[in-house]
RNA sequence: GUGGGUGUAGUUCAGUGGUUAGAGCGCCAGAUUGUGGCUCUGGAAGUCGUGGGUUCAACUCCCAUCACCCACCCCA
């Protein structure tokens, strides 16, 4: 029996916890204040979902799905991202048909990959996303890229890049590539073999090659950005006044292109400073065809995912701890046999008031109970021995000072939860 | 998928062919009668990742395998 959780997967255990409540806590609340709800979808979907949503010449369908056959003989894949679910939903249960936009969130939804383990790179990891359905203006690309920025904000990050391109649309998007391959014919033997490739299924993923050779020729590459319809330019000049009413410092990188095929127009990133360079942090952007590509309306939408493990470690590089609620507040420490019922007594009428409270199921000494509650990290702890129980009172020891006072039994659960008010 | 490194108590790591494999931290217990943090003392705890091989003898050398870390690739 191997007792190992499989490659490229994490386990979260208890001492994590409070972090990731505390990432999801702040996701849904300034998800709600942009008047996003939670949607959930299934962890996997029909393989042929995200073939014609991400598109099957993106190597996360051609090489890094989970996909297998079911006992029904259906192709299933476990999400390698979060977008293409929540548009299924969208368009299973038409929930175009309500007043536009639609506005949803997902949190934390489980995403697989099937990739060699890295930095910042497992094949479990957890993303949290939104999406906005049916805007065609630039004010929805900027509102999630504002409600990222602020969850990070407020996450307390510091250093952040935010870097945005327009990719065009399918009216502008051809002569680009065109202008781009006439480029890229020019120089063909200095391109990677893998360019070589690229160059014909898709060009623009030449631009973000890192082989010098490849950069090189890139740099002499003319701009999307030279080659965007009226429409196109519009909208991300619209997109950018938007981010600098509000003081966003982002930068603009016709570099970046996504690994995901239904984007059009705006793409963006959110960048982090690793020790190794640089790393997405957050990636996301519009994909106005995606929802028909589905089978729906035509109907334009903007989004993106943020990988939470990435938050993690960005957070720990960055030195930055929740604010930690101790797991117990008091402490009931008994002795003997005849302390351990009102121990438990008053345990449970302190929870009945909203107390954290515990006590001994250890049977340890008393030296033993206090060493264990302080290093739970409680604020009182509660004294039930012989000779209170005789007198029918309790010793009420605060551990911040070392404070401590006797009082009747009756009623002191009420008298301790207002000592911790 | 390709290349490099690592894998020894709960944890961080020493230990490169020869008795019962060690340390710090953590854990448990004690330091006079029923009281935490500091200190001192003691204790428990290891299939030396796994499986083969070489050898009189393997944690140590060789091979394979698994996992982790790093690079490429790509991305969250």
């Amino acid at each position: 029996m191997d007792i190992q959780n499989p490659k490229g997967t994490r386990d979260m255990l208890p001492g994590e916890s409070q972090l990731w409540q505390w990432i999801e806590q702040t996701m849904r609340e300034e998800a709600a204040l942009a008047g996003y709800q939670e949607v959930r979808t299934p962890v996997f979907e029909h393989t042929e979902l995200f073939e014609r949503g991400v598109g099957d010449t993106t190597d996360i369908v051609q090489k890094e799905m989970y996909t297998f056959l079911d006992k029904g003989g259906r192709s299933i894949t476990l999400k390698p991202e979060g977008t293409a679910g929540a548009v299924r939903a969208l368009v299973q249960h038409k929930l175009y048909a309500e007043p536009l936009p639609v506005k949803m969130y997902y949190l934390n939804n489980p995403i697989f990959r099937y990739e060699n383990p890295q930095h910042g790179r497992l094949r479990e990891h957890h993303q949290f996303g939104m999406e906005c359905f049916g805007v065609k203006g630039p004010t929805a690309d900027a509102e999630v890229i504002l409600t990222v920025l602020r969850i990070l904000q407020r996450l307390g990050m510091r250093d952040l890049s935010v870097k945005i391109n327009s990719i065009g649309c399918p009216a502008c998007r051809p002569g680009y590539h065109t202008a781009l391959r006439a480029h890229l014919q020019s120089h063909y033997e200095g391109l990677c073999a893998q360019c070589k490739d690229r160059f014909e299924r898709n060009p623009l993923r030449v631009l973000d090659c890192k082989q010098q050779g490849c950069q090189a020729i890139v740099a002499g590459a003319p701009s999307i950005l030279e080659y965007l319809c009226g429409e196109c330019q519009q909208h991300f000049d619209g997109l950018q006044a938007l981010l600098r009413a509000r003081g966003i410092g982002y930068k603009v990188d016709p570099g970046i292109v996504r690994g995901l095929d239904y984007y059009t127009k705006t793409v963006f990133e959110v960048v982090m400073q690793s020790p190794r360079g640089e790393l997405a942090l957050c990636g996301g952007g519009r994909y106005d065809g995606l929802v028909e590509e589905v089978g729906g309306p035509s109907l334009p939408g903007v989004g993106f995912g943020i990988g939470t493990e990435r938050i993690i470690l960005e957070l720990n590089n960055q030195g930055i701890a929740p604010p930690q609620a101790p797991v117990t507040q008091v402490y009931v420490a008994s002795l003997g046999e005849e302390g351990r019922q009102p121990a438990f007594q008053l345990c449970m009428d302190l929870r009945a008031l909203g107390v954290r409270a515990d006590w001994d199921h250890m049977d340890r000494s008393l030296k033993a109970q206090f060493r264990f509650a302080d290093k739970q990290g409680v604020s009182i702890i509660a004294i039930l021995g012989g000779d209170e129980l005789q007198r029918g009172s309790v010793q009420v020891k605060r551990m911040a000072d070392g404070q401590q006072a006797e009082h009747p039994l009756e009623g002191v659960a009420a008298t301790i939860a207002a000592m911790l008010k």
